[in-house]
DNA sequence: ATACAATGTTTGACAATCAAAACATTAAGA
DNA sequence: TCTTAATGTTTTGATTGTCAAACATTGTAT
């Protein structure tokens, strides 16, 4: 059923016209094409080929929605997106506009076991106290300068008190953030995370 | 100077005559061809285009070798693949061939400034006591059922018992793993680690 | 209603990439 | 040297995605 291997041109389109429906509930060829900075007769010839595909709703001078494939297709590759985008920010502390944009380049060759990994990855610094913000801090530090941290002692009894602290006032002992659980491959669990918070988005 | 923006299919031909030179001192079209999985046809375009870029050292029916800048573009598009296989595998814990395969198709859209910084990540959890193998080992545990490690407080004694008894018995405080020092944008220390060990390769 | 501005489409050209098949060259053995 | 198998090249054609300009449609303001 599922029409595997979309190009990364239209896999683009889709993204687009996700964003645009879900601020404006219909996409227009003008939005798209300045969304993706794109000419309008580009626009015109990759709606025909998502029309084709069943991907959108769309006839010539119509407005544009997404069918459900295309919203379940789009919604993956946001997924893609955010994951990557999202552990740029965060962990890799890139900042926004370039995080953005190099997600977006990069999403199209992304497999679903990766996307999970890199998701549950994402979760695990938040959660795990051995990581954390404070850590980041940390690596933010090892970057700038890679031989000045070396009170390690210090910086786990610091984590050690922390965790304790915590356990001590807080009764529940660990809070994992919003996640959507399914079964994955071999019986395992895997996150996923469908839409992350909002930010600018280069598609 | 700098020939900016190679597309990704010719960065895609100039990573395999890096390997293949690599191993055989030179390149031929049928090698080439048979790692990159085209036809042969392909190959003869591909080099004709290189070597007007003057990437590669090539005349027809003649085998091929890279020029230093060839060689330099070479040697960047592996450490691109190489940071994000490495990621792969040693963190996020996919199986090789895989996380090559993906590498491969990611890390022609990837900015200097995001592969060094997912280097030095990479560095940076080998490195720190409060992650490390062992640490990486809970992050499978946290994969597999993100329920069961409730036991931070002891996970991260033992965490610092690790580190009190590594600073007791070895002198030294602190082993950096090799890498090339170079000074960053912005005054600050970047690490590039050119070449990691060896794998199977897609390119 | 009609004229006009905004929007969308068609057409044609172009660049990149690749495959297939016909053709050319090279190198090695008889 | 001549023949032939391996290797490399050329030519042709398909595909995809893009732009630019000419053309068509739509909706709105008068």
């Amino acid at each position: 059923m599922d029409d595997l291997s979309l190009s990364a041109s239209m896999e683009d389109y889709l993204e687009a016209i996700f964003h645009i429906v879900l601020e404006s509930q219909v996409a227009r060829v003008k939005d798209i094409a300045s969304r993706l900075k794109v000419h309008k007769s580009s626009v015109t010839a990759a709606l025909r080929n998502l029309a084709e595909h069943k991907l959108i709703n769309y006839a010539p001078y119509d407005v544009v929605t997404l069918t459900p494939q295309g919203a379940r297709i789009a919604q993956d590759v946001v997924r893609r997106h955010e994951a990557l985008r999202d552990f740029f920010v965060q962990v890799l502390t890139i900042d926004e506009p370039l995080a953005d944009e190099v997600a977006c380049r990069m999403e199209h060759a992304m497999p679903r076991t990766i996307v999970d990994r890199l998701i549950l990855f994402s979760e695990f610094l938040e959660i795990c106290p051995r990581a954390g913000k404070k850590w980041i801090r940390g690596f933010q530090h090892f970057c700038d300068d890679a031989l000045a941290q070396q009170k390690c002692e210090r910086c786990i009894s610091m984590c050690l008190e922390d965790v304790k602290q915590k356990q001590a006032q807080g009764g529940a002992k660990m809070t994992l953030p919003l996640r959507e659980m399914k079964p994955g491959q071999k019986g395992k669990i895997l996150a996923v995370k469908t839409t992350g918070e909002l930010g600018k988005r280069s598609a």
